[in-house]
DNA sequence: ATATTTAATGAAAGCGCTTACAATTGGTCT
DNA sequence: AGACCAATTGTAAGCGCTTTCATTAAATAT
């Protein structure tokens, strides 16, 4: 491996003029950066970042724990980050966490041992108190879809409450009274969080909310259509379904659907998070959009602003749902 | 910061003893080791892998670049890489290629500068010579869905020209003869050989490939949309079509379906990669079985092997498509 | 022409770790 | 007890870069 010791020795010059050429630093007359360019060039330096991350106490990488790789959700936030952080040269260390304390913890700390300048944090299982510990420790964070009061700079978060709301005033405001509802995870605060804005439309509506209309499932298709067999089993007759993720609503179509009722014709169905595949579906799925790559960007964006102080974007802590409205939802009849 | 030279000063032994402890190399007395990771407790030790990875000249990093961080598929393939390799304390640099040859060149080189001990590539712009040329300047490296017979030991490709024949030849084989394409952008690898494959089961039955039956698109679902009404509007009748994804399998189903065709009844469709909405979709998607995750571990697996000498795990270079039947395929009318 | 600034470069001390190699310790064997 | 080994620990030389500070060269002012 070629070192700047070698091609300062080629271009006559000192290690330290080829690192100010390397890191365009300090001043450096326009000729030797030509001879030092050459040299470079002549031996095919690459220069080593670790070497140069361990001297100047800088990685230029952010670290970025999602709970999962697969699926729509997470690639569509982490392309977000990205974009926006290889336009400044940074790049990312990626790790999953599972939603699992033990394993989002030893990611965390292997993220932090790798020196990183910064953390993105999508995690789940990890108290609010380890993460402003760290704050307090004065590890440079972000956390997404997540809010903890004590630390809110650090977080950009969805109104899920907000969410969940507006899924069930669009079913109010087209007529339906008997709405289903098929819950993600309740021990994740999403899961109660859009639960907690469906309660409380139907509440604002004058509607009592019915426990034997709700279905928890795991925010996976297959617990959607699960819930669909479930609540009709139950007898409860209901003309619309909110669901608190597009899987389980796709899920939840495919079901209503197997059992013979037109979708949505007979009942209307409503997901969440406006994934990409919620347009694919016949009919489009009616939903609330999750600007899930803007706050990717955002997330970038606070990292350049507050770490590298590299310009000065403008902050939402906090971001809007909005409806989506497309085939799966109408009147009832 | 506290150092390892701290830690050896509390614990009163010397600095390469506490490097012993950390990294579970040598032999250390059981009683000092207990001392070394008191002393470590006590002062929140915090292992600095950067200095380590310059010292050891190794860094625990794979580089992986993707075309794009959105959608299902990349994200599939690296939830499997990253299983495997989470397993082996082995960590993630993640950049996007874009499919442009001087963004991928420049994230190569990155991902190079910072030392990766190897790279997982999927990579569509840069030429085969170019990789070859890494290959042989003792870069570690993986191909993924890419053949390159000079180097075909560091690649790992599904056979896309079987994958177009079989899809093809599930149509014919229920009787189809009318057979229109939804080709992917004809000037990637993958476009090229599921066409060909296409061609080939036409021919091997006797029917002759019929230029005004195949429409270019994207591998976006909007185009497979457009493919439709192009296809259409030549007049040239098909009772089914086969797409060279299923994100143009779901827009061509989702525009027949405005045209008034039925799915299957009317018109067959076949899609291609076999993606997590392929089953959501209603009916399901019949399509054809690009196992992703699969390719994603065996490259993990590749690297572990190669590169970190650990394990040996079977290969198989070439995966080999299957058929996935579900329902947007019958016989014609 | 000399003094004063300013630009350009070099010298050298780390950054925090790993890893030969050397030195020590403690048994075991005659 | 003395020799011999293996197990354990310490010494110290880097790894390849950045960065402060000192120095020299060039430019401007007097």
């Amino acid at each position: 491996m070629v070192t700047i010791k070698q091609v300062s020795e080629k271009a006559g010059v000192s290690s330290a003029t080829v690192s100010r050429v390397i890191n365009d630093t300090g001043t450096v007359k326009e000729k030797t950066r030509k001879l030092v360019v050459a040299a470079m060039e002549e031996l095919g330096y690459r220069h080593n970042v670790v070497a140069a991350s361990l001297a100047s106490n800088k990685t230029n990488t952010i670290g970025y724990v999602v709970p999962e790789l697969h699926g729509s959700f997470f690639g569509a936030m982490m392309g977000g980050t990205e974009q926006a952080l290889r336009a400044a040269r940074k790049h990312m260390l990626i790790a999953t966490g599972h939603s699992d304390e033990t394993i989002e913890k030893a990611q965390i700390e292997a993220l932090l041992s790798r020196r990183c300048d910064a953390l993105i944090l999508h995690v789940e299982a990890v108290s609010d108190d380890y993460l402003v510990n760290l704050v307090q420790q004065g590890v440079k964070l972000v956390v997404v879809n997540r809010y903890i009061a004590e630390i809110d700079d650090n977080c950009i978060s969805l109104e899920n409450v907000k969410g969940g709301y507006l899924a069930a005033r669009h079913l109010l405001d087209i007529g339906h009274t008997d709405i289903a509802y098929i819950a993600g995870s309740l021990f994740k605060a999403d899961g109660i969080n859009r639960l907690m804005g469906h309660k409380q439309a139907l509440e604002s509506a004058g509607i009592e909310y019915d426990e034997s209309l709700m279905y928890e499932g795991n925010f996976q298709a297959k617990s959607g259509a699960e819930g669909i067999r479930a609540l009709m089993a139950r007898g409860k007759p209901f003309s619309a379904v909110a669901c608190a993720n597009d899987e389980m609503a796709s899920g939840a179509m495919n079901a209503l659907r197997e059992m013979g009722k037109r979708v949505p014709e007979d009942v209307s169905v409503i997901g969440f998070d406006n994934v990409d595949f919620a347009s694919y579906l016949s009919p489009g799925l009616t939903t609330i959009d999750y600007p899930v790559t803007q706050i990717g960007t955002m997330a970038a964006h606070w990292v350049l602003d507050r770490v590298y102080g590299k310009g000065s974007h403008e902050f939402t802590h906090v971001v809007e749902p909005r409806l989506i409205l497309r085939g799966t939802t109408s009147s009832p009849e």
